[in-house]
RNA sequence: CGAGUAAGCCAUACGGCAGCGGGCAUCGGUUGAAACCGGUGAAUGAGGAAAGUCCGAGCAUCGAAGAGCAGGGUAGCUGCUAACGGCAGCCGAGGGCGACCUUAGGGAAAGUGCAACAGAAAAUUACCGCCUCCGGCUCUGCCGAAGGUAAGGAUGAAAAGGCGAGGCAAGAGCUCACCGAGGGGCGGGAGACCGCUCCGUCGUGUAAACCCUACCCGAUGCAACACCGAUUGGUUCGGUAUGCUUUUAACGUCUGCUCGGCGGGCAUACCGUUGAAGGUGGCUGGAGCUGCGCGGCGACGCACAGCGUAGAUAGAUUGCCGUACACGACAAAACUCGGCUUAUCGGCUUAGUCGCAAA
RNA sequence: GAGCCAUUAGCUCAGUCGGCAGAGCAUUUGACUUUUAAUCAAAGGGUCUGGAGUUCGAAUCUCCAAUGGCUCA
């Protein structure tokens, strides 16, 4: 990935969870927040709830997989967090593409707020 | 053809484009060199249960060696195995017409406890009944007292070996035949055990109640453990110095207790070491897999040849298509193995059995 | 990775060294009241998480599983 770190600070997590803007979709949610970084910091999250680790497995790759291919779109300095849900091992990633964009859209139309 | 039994195998397959993990080769950047960063190439990358964590081991650390008690586990025999509570074969018991299957299967005569309700009585039993003798009375009988008896009675899961005959006042293993349990002897077997024979002791069940017997078990787990480690701090450990206390003592240490062994102990100061975050190793060549041969009923063992087949650290198999069919279940390595248990779409192979029909 | 605990009526819990499954709240019915609440009286409601085993007999003992929760590093 590109402008892209893995996110595994907990605290960060937690901080995002508590705090950041939010944004549903099918099958999942997504939590960000600006991070004054020179790239991004992403994580996945899913629970217990979506199912056995061949679910939870699954749930990791799609949302990595739609990460991956609309990486571009999405505005650079933030920390986002993608929760899975139990409805999302059952999909494909293409699903995903709309939701993507449709946070890139949102992302984006918030920094222009920010910074006018 | 139908039903059923046992054993074993497979776990969608193939192709295209883009992408992920760790290594290998190579090129470039960089450097004194290594490391590092980037590109390219050809390979490679989850399971039969990877799961549950129910057992067993390896490996590592913890004593300057250890012993006993307590605690825990196992429980027919013989073998296999590194080991096991696993597996194989056999014995006993039980189930099935059969192929075959199931089985925590030592000791109740070392001791203690428990056996509700019902019943006379639940383990040194006499309520009713039956019988004998004595006494009384309203005398073919009834009542009372003393004894004998375990055949009959109702209860219960279970009633003092079972059943039949003899015997007797009535009865009773009191005697006898057969059967069961126990003990002795002889024979067979590696053994569990089996067969025959004699004796005549018959003393319920429960040990997945306490317990007894035999055998086994030190504790902690890869987040173990080893190494590197900036600033800051001074918890840990070691050494030195000083002070106090003291050598049959007290305190510490392998952990619950005791013995034994080892170290004298405490406080302060200094020096070194260590060290939270992070990194590297541990990490995959192993009781390994495949093939073939030999030994063994078998578990398994031996010999030869070949193979190199995940190693991540927020944790790698995906996305978009195409083709085929039975339309794809359960399910993801996390130090590694050997088992057990549980989940599972279906498909295939082999070997017995029973029933029906035909020849 | 290692270890521990719980599961009983609609809810919260007793009963756990074997012998008929119980309490409180809730529900229903009746009484009291003009009516409701409160109070009083009664009734119904259980595969004791599931499956095997030991036993004459299991919520209880043993084994295997399921679900939920907790602890350690």
């Amino acid at each position: 990935m590109l402008y892209t770190e893995i996110l595994k600070d907990s605290g960060v997590f937690s901080r995002l969870y508590k705090n950041g803007c939010r944004a549903s979709g099918c099958g999942c949610a997504a939590y960000y927040l600006p991070n004054r970084r020179p790239y991004n910091r992403f994580g996945i999250t899913a629970g217990k709830k979506v199912g056995c680790a061949v679910k939870r497995n699954r749930a990791k790759r799609i949302i990595r997989a739609a990460y991956r291919k609309n990486e571009l779109l999405l505005p650079i300095g933030y920390d986002i967090v993608i929760v899975a849900r139990q409805e999302l091992c059952e999909m494909k990633s293409t699903e995903l593409d709309g939701f993507m964009k449709k946070l890139s859209k949102e992302m984006n139309r918030n920094r222009e707020k920010a910074s006018h």
